[in-house]
Order: structure tokens, then sequence, then C-alpha cells
DNA sequence: GAAATTACTGCACTGAGTGCCATCAGGGGT
DNA sequence: ACCCCTGATGGCACTCAGTGCAGTAATTTC
């Protein structure tokens, strides 16, 4: 209302969007989500409740105002991938454009985090949201895969083990209250996913690419160890 | 529908709640889901509304009648698991209790996947039930790992692989109105995530457990193909 | 300056979900 | 038989999210 904002940095902008997240989250902050009915929120932004609904088509939307944008990056993104990129990898990139978004608002993430947390409606909300971004994931792998005999399976499996990388590394940087290295925290964690299927980090030219490598094992040790050594093995040489 | 069953079996399970699924279903099929309202439902199996939410909490959980009950016999499967058990090969049998039940309902199985495949709302809300599958066996798995280092983040990236893969052959079942194989299906597609993650056949007693294998590998050779290799070399002794 | 387009508001309505109370069945105990 | 207690059910009124429709103000366009 007050604010003379001149409009000339975004594109038209509606103010409205911004202002009704922010009286969102104050009051979802101060009394929490359920007990914040929408007419609160449109009441202290000072704009009619109708228009609430035409910005955001339900009440858990305001919670994640930019995934829409953030979900056309990234989609954006993976259509541009050069079509000879090594997709395990170029799928780890993609995850890394949601990463930073978030760590754009280190503090609105860290809040939203808290609010998702405890809200057993925007836990089910984000994990819709969070579909998206892994069937976008799945598809662009699909298309990469096609050639594959169990190119829909690995798809699946590889888009869903890079997003709950990603997503154990988003969280343990959120519970830190956004203070750590949200990048080098993601970094690891897909690594662990690379090294497992395998998408072998780009080698460099000047590496011999028909070096062997032999691997000892006690058969009394589990399988898992052993290709936890190999892992380690194959998957250190380039990190 | 028809079938008399004595009751001896269930501990004195109310039919109500039999009735209303089916009441539900039937609306569901010839009307479509968002065109039913519960008082609709509750007319059509002749109850009071209120008994509705009596049995279930929402209007979605209807349509995922078992899914509370079946997440508690997985729970109950992990929870009695031996504690040297190979763990990944452990939560893929816990995702196979998950497809028996899908399998023990072939066309309440089918019908429900058409309903959820085309409803937004109900594909929301399956997310947040698998999701709670995921979660389960990623608990069981992070308390598996908790020696490890990068446990949790094993944990989380292992069950929703599991996962992936046992929706992925589930749908495919489901495709296939149900006249597949589900068992083989899935049994393939976690065999997929087994040799990504070298979960290890159960090895017999009998064996050497000092006998010495060899890898050779060529780095060129992706590491999923490696691990294959060994996992094959490593596994087949026993399967 | 009129017309058209757009952005916003108000209002009434549907439908999900909840709290409260009345009702009715069965089971013991006296 | 009687009463009491408990548990399952039904009925009602209420809140609140979300929608359709109509009306109004602001901005553009000719």
């Amino acid at each position: 209302m007050s604010a003379g904002e001149k409009a000339e940095a975004a594109p038209a902008k509606p103010p409205m969007r911004e202002a009704l997240v922010a009286a969102a989250f104050q009051l979802f902050l101060e009394r929490g989500y359920e007990q914040t009915t929408v007419d609160d929120i449109v009441a202290l932004a000072g704009v009619g409740r109708r228009s609430f609904f035409r910005y955001f088509p339900s009440k858990e939307d305001v919670v994640f105002p930019d995934h829409e944008r953030c979900l056309a990056d990234m989609t954006a993104f993976l259509a541009a991938s050069e079509p000879d990129a090594e997709p395990v990898g170029r799928v780890c990139d993609a995850a890394r454009v949601v990463l930073r978004m978030y760590a754009e608002n280190p503090t609105f993430s860290v809040q939203r985090y808290r609010l998702t947390k405890q809200v057993p409606g925007l836990r089910a909300y984000e994990l819709s949201v969070v579909w998206r971004y892994e069937r976008a994931l799945a598809e662009y792998l699909r298309a990469r895969f096609a050639a594959r005999r169990e190119g829909t399976l690995q798809a699946d499996v590889i888009a869903a083990a890079v997003v709950a990388a990603h997503n154990n590394a988003l969280r343990s940087w959120l519970r830190s209250d956004g203070r750590g290295d949200a990048s080098a925290t993601v970094d690891h964690a897909l690594g662990y996913v690379q090294s497992a299927f395998g998408a072998a980090p780009p080698r460099r030219a000047d590496e011999q690419p028909d070096d062997v490598v032999v691997v000892v094992s006690r058969r009394g040790a589990p399988l898992w160890r052993v290709v936890q050594e190999i892992e380690t093995t194959l998957g250190r040489t380039t990190d």
C-alpha cells in the first residue's frame, strides 16, 4: 500500500504476490500454518480474498512460491543439454539448479523447512512438488536411455536416487540453519550416487582408458563391503 | 462381495468399512472421483455421513483402505529381521511384502491404478503413502548403517532406489491389467538395485569364507557394469 | 472520449472435515 | 427384571478451502 516502488526492475511483477507471501509467512510463523486462514492472510495484506486464489491455486502454494519457476528452469536446463553429455552427471547438475534456488534465500528456505517439517499437509504437498522434479529427471534419462534394454527402469531408479541424495544433503544443510556449504554437501551426496551408478565422473583426456584394476576379496566379507571397496578404488581416481 | 465368509479368521472386522469401500469405488468408477461426494457414498452405503469419517480420516483414504495395515506389516517384517541379515536384500524383501498386497487383489489394484493415474489429488495422496514406506525402509537402513560414515545418505538413497524400482515394476504390471507375473517383474527390477548397491544373496554356511576372488576391469567400463560382473561372480555361487 | 481489456473485489455456493450431543445396542452386575 | 456403563452410530451445526459469477475501478487503445 504505502510502498512507492518504481516499476522498472521486474517485468511488471505484481507486488501483490510478494505481499501475500510476506503476510502469509508472518502469520504462519507467529501462529502456525493451520491456525491461519486465508481470510487472515488477505486481511493482513489488505487485499480481497479472491485475489489470493488468483495468485495461488491453493493455500499450500503460497509456501512454495518459486517452485513453478524453478521446475521450468530445471526442465529448460535439461532440454538445453548437449546430446552427448553424460546423462547421470547431467541430472546431478540439474539437481544443483534446484539447490541453488534454495541457497539463494537461506533464511526463507530455513523458515519453510521448519514449517513443512511439522505440518503434515505441507509435507504431503512438498512431496508432490518433489515428485515433479523427479519426473522431469526421469523423463530426461528415459529419453537418453531409450536404447538400453532396461532404460526406463534405470532412468526411474537413478532419478529417485539423485533426488534422494539431493534431499538428504539439502535437509542436512537446512538443519544447520543454512550455515554450512550447501554446494559442497550436495556435491558429496551426488558423488555417492554417481559412484553407485557408474556415471564415470568426466575422465580427463590424458588418462589411460585401459587401466586395469585388480580387487582381491575374501568371500567371508559381505558383498556390499567388496563393492564399497571397488567404488572407492574406481571412483576416487578423479574426484 | 458375495462371498459368505464365516467370521472366524478376522477378529470381528466391521462390515461397514467394506461397505463404504464398495460403495465408494462403485461411484468413483461410474462418475469419477471428483464428481462423487462423501454424501453420495454414505447414501449408497446406507450409513450416516459421520460414520464415513470415523473409518476414513479423509475422502482420499477410502481409495487406499489397506495401506495402513500393509505399512504395519512391512514395519513388522523389518523389525523381525535377524541382526546379521544383509540389509539391502532385506529391504528388497520388504518391498516384496508390499507387492504381495497389490497382487492379492489384482482387479482392485488395477481399478485403483486407473483412478490415481488420472486424478491429481489421488496421485498426491499416493505419494504421501509411498513416502511412508520409503521412510520405513530408510529408517531400517539407517539403523543398520549406523556404523558407516555416510550411513544416512546411503540409507536414504538405497531406500529411494528400492521404492523406485518397486514402483516401476508395479506400474508395469498394473498397466498390463494384472495379467503378467508381478513377482518376476519386481524381482528383476530389484535385482538391478541390488546390483547397483551390492547386496549379496545369502551365502550358505558350508562355503569357504576365505576364498579369494579376483576381479579385473578396464577403467573405461562404467562402474555399474563392473559391479554387475562382481555380483554375478560372487553371487552366483549360491543362487 | 468511448470502448475494450485487465486487475481487483464481493458474494453466494459447494463440499470436506470436525465437534458435540442424542440415540441405540449389548454386557455385567445387583 | 432393572440399571449402568461402554461403544458404535446418526444428526446437526459449524469452519474453512476453493469456485463461479457479477460488478467495479484502472489502464490501454482507437
